[in-house]
DNA sequence: CATCTAACTGAACATCTGTTCATTTGAAAA
DNA sequence: TTTTCAAATGAACAGATGTTCAGTTAGATG
């Protein structure tokens, strides 16, 4: 029955995700349109339709799907053994792993504000899931006598700053080369939480 | 000629900044319209153009006075004398100083995408200035021999990083005197760049 | 008191907003 | 070739947008 090949949807569904990724990123979300976004697309505004009930739906699943995902290959690359080295693959993750979504990361961190209160709720909660991996290992750290830190909440939070704002210059600068990034912030996480 | 007295300019114009920091900090520049604003001071959305003369350099003053105030309160707090007195006095200033002014810290932080290209530029200049000031501050503990870091710019990057992340949650948590907090942040930061 | 004017109103403007839906299109399926 | 239907169009909707401006108001000045 349904068309599985030479349908369109397959295309422009990612076509729409990728537009909205790249727009909201550049502009924010209230002041991209489903207009421009369709223009983008090359599409019609009513079109977008069929691949999201609202406006509001489609930035809460780019929300949505980055972090669940940010999650499952986190989990995946995470070596599970003593604190250090699972602290080290932290750092090169994150860096390596945003790196070439940095539309996405940059959605994920500042829109929501424009989330309503419920996806507000859920996002936060998967945010909140990536940040206690993070926490864990500082706590596996301080138990195993590796690291030592006045507060691991703190300086769970503090490390993601570090490295999220990483993003926001990396683009323009590009006088390193990410190895070498991933050796400086490394050294820098690795000295501020060493006993 | 002029009343000087009894005016309501003098009452209303600050009014509008903080209404227009405390919505946009809240719901994003392009989310905030003029008549929200206007409801916000108590007054209907013509009379704030006795005030700003267009919605975006309303933003665009909002953040070039902010970090200006931020550029000259840190001359002033800063010691000028060693650079670990001086890391740590950059610090305690970050923290303290931006603390009670999260509104102003938030906007200028997440607003940059909604300035015109001229604007952005300008803003974009005040807010390296900042940065240099504490870039500075780590190359004069290199030439001293009080710290060593692999790259005194990535180090800049990630602690003002580190700092501002700071902003996007210590409102909600309260579990931390603000003391405490500016302790575990010195901690983390002087061991990053420490010898 | 009468005068003056800074401060504000309220309506108007052209345009844009998210969303809906009857209609058309075109390519795979029969 | 004919049928079928997912995908897209394009017009329409009710309301919101930033900004302008002639007119009103109220309080200090002379």
């Amino acid at each position: 029955m349904a068309r599985k090949q030479g349908s369109h949807s397959d295309i422009t569904g990612p076509k729409v995700r990728e537009a909205a990724l790249r727009l909201i990123a550049r502009h924010g979300y209230a002041a991209v349109s489903m207009r421009q976004l369709a223009a983008e697309v090359g599409v019609q505004a009513g079109a977008l339709y069929n691949y999201t009930p609202d406006k509001q739906t489609l930035l809460y699943d780019l929300m949505h799907d980055h972090l669940v995902d940010v999650i499952e290959s986190f989990d995946k690359a995470d070596p599970k053994s003593d604190a250090n080295s699972r602290l080290r693959a932290f750092v090169s993750f994150h860096i390596r792993y945003h790196l070439p979504r940095a539309d996405a990361v940059f959605v994920a961190y500042m829109e929501l504000r424009n989330l309503e209160p419920e996806n507000f709720a859920a996002i936060e909660k998967l945010r909140r899931a990536y940040e206690d991996r993070l926490e864990a290992i500082l706590r596996q750290g301080e138990a195993e006598g590796a690291f030592a830190m006045q507060d691991a909440r703190v300086a769970t939070r503090a490390i993601i700053g570090m490295l999220t704002g990483f993003f926001t210059w990396y683009r323009q600068e590009g006088r390193l080369p990410l190895e070498e990034v991933e050796a400086i912030y490394w050294d820098l996480v690795g000295k501020a939480v060493a006993r």
